[in-house]
DNA sequence: GCCATCTAACTAACGTCGTTAGTTTTGTGG
DNA sequence: CCACAAAACTAACGACGTTAGTTAGATGGC
C-alpha cells in the first residue's frame, strides 16, 4: 500500500537507525536493504529521503560531529585546544565503527568547515601565525583520529598465548583488549600534553620575539 | 584453454598488480573481476592463488609495510623512534589509497607483531617501563597514521572561492591542496619533535628517580 | 612411456549490493 | 474537485565476492 496515511520514514529516523546499525554491527553491516528492513520499508523507498548511501553516511557523520566543542578558544588557546581535542576524540570513541569513514573525508560539509574555521581563528587570535595555526590544528587532529581509530586497541589479537616465546616483549597483560581502551586514552593524553607543552615553549619564544 | 603451458598468475604478480590498481584508481577500484581482467584471466582463477580478497589486501599491506625500519633502536631510543616513525609514515604516504585499510587492522600478521615487538623491546631496553613503552609506541603510531591519512590534505575542497567571506580564517593559500602534502609532513614533524621532547624530559626524571 | 594425480585455468551460478525506472496510492493547495 | 506532489511499492540492472563443477596441460611413479 504505497503512500501511507502517516509517513513511515523521515531523514532523522533514517539517520538514527542507520547509526544504530553501524554501532551494533559495524560499518559494512549497513546496507540500504538492511536499513530499509529495519525501518519496515523496502530499499528503494529510502531514496525518497536520501540521495545516496554516501550522502547518508556524511549526514550521520555530521550528527556525530555535532558534539565537538570548539568554544574553548575564547579563554585560552591551550584550553581551547584541549577542549576541542578531547570532545573530538570522545565523539569518535562513542561510535568507533564510524571512525574509518569519519577519518576519510570529514571536512566536506559546511559544519566541518565552520569548526575548522573556529579552531584556526582561535589560534590566530591568540597570536599564532597562520602557518602554525594550521599545523597545530593538523597535529592535534592526527592524535585524535589516530587514537580513536584504535590504532592500538584494534591491532592485536586477544589470545595471549600467541605472543609467548615468539615475541617476548609483547607478552604482557596490558596488550590485551580489556586494557586497550584505557591505554589508547592514556597514550592520547600523554601525546596531547607533550604537544601542548612543546607548543607553549615555542609560543613564549614567539612572544618575546614580537615584543622586542 | 585451462591450465596454460606457462602459468599466468602468481601470488607475487597478483599482489603487484593489485597494488598498482589501488595506487592508480583507489582502494574501492580494486575488485576481483577488475584485477583478473588486468591479469588476463577470469575472476575465479584468482582463488587458486589467494584465499580471499581481504587476505589479499593483508598481504599487499604486508609488502608495503616491509619498508618500515625498526633497526634504529640499537643506538638510541630517540633515534629509533624517529627512524621508525618516519619510515612508517613514508611507507604509508607512498601508497595513500591503501592507508584506510592499513590503518584499520595493521597488526594481524606475523611481521606486524615482529615490528611491534622490536619497538617495544627497544624502548624497554632503553629503560622505559612497560606501560610507557606501550604508550609511546601507541602515541607515535597515532601521529603516523593520522598524518598519513591526510586528515588535513584530504579534508578541504580545492576551490578557494568557497572559503571567501564565509570562513574568514580558512581563506588562505596554505589550505589549498598543492601545499597540503607539505603541511601534513611539517605538522607531523612538529608533533613528533614535541612528543620526543616531552618524553625526553620524563625520561630524565625517570633516570634520576631510579639512581637516587 | 603411460597413467594417475595435481594444478591452473575455465564457465556458470548464487546471493548481495547500490541504484533507477516506472507504478500506485494517499495527502494537499488552488 | 482536481491536478500535482509525496511516499511507498515492484522489478530490474549491472557489479560485486565467492563457490561448484569442469577441463586441459604438467608432473611424478612405475
Amino acid at each position: 500500500m504505497p503512500r501511507p496515511t502517516t509517513p513511515r520514514l523521515s531523514p532523522e529516523r533514517i539517520r538514527r537507525v542507520g547509526l544504530e546499525i553501524i554501532d551494533a554491527d559495524g560499518l559494512e553491516a549497513l546496507s540500504m536493504r538492511r536499513l530499509a528492513e529495519r525501518l519496515g520499508v523496502r530499499a528503494a523507498s529510502l531514496y525518497n529521503h536520501v540521495s545516496t548511501k554516501e550522502d547518508l553516511l556524511h549526514e550521520i557523520a555530521d550528527d556525530v560531529m555535532a558534539a565537538v566543542d570548539v568554544a574553548g578558544f575564547d579563554q585560552d588557546w591551550t584550553r581551547g585546544l584541549r577542549t576541542w581535542a578531547r570532545s573530538y576524540r570522545a565523539a569518535l570513541v562513542a561510535h568507533p565503527n564510524l571512525v574509518p569513514f569519519l577519518a576519510y573525508g570529514p571536512a566536506r560539509r559546511e559544519n566541518a568547515l565552520r569548526r575548522a574555521d573556529a579552531v584556526h581563528g582561535g589560534l590566530t587570535r591568540a597570536g599564532w601565525p597562520q602557518r602554525y595555526a594550521t599545523m597545530i590544528g593538523a597535529s592535534t587532529k592526527y592524535l585524535v583520529v589516530g587514537s580513536a581509530m584504535g590504532s592500538f586497541s584494534g591491532g592485536f589479537p586477544d589470545d595471549a598465548d600467541l605472543y609467548d616465546d615468539r615475541f617476548p616483549h609483547l607478552n604482557r597483560a596490558h596488550l590485551l583488549r580489556e586494557h586497550a581502551a584505557e591505554i589508547d586514552e592514556a597514550s592520547f593524553e600523554l601525546a596531547l600534553e607533550a604537544l601542548i607543552d612543546g607548543l607553549r615553549k615555542q609560543y613564549q619564544a614567539l612572544d618575546t620575539t614580537r615584543t622586542t
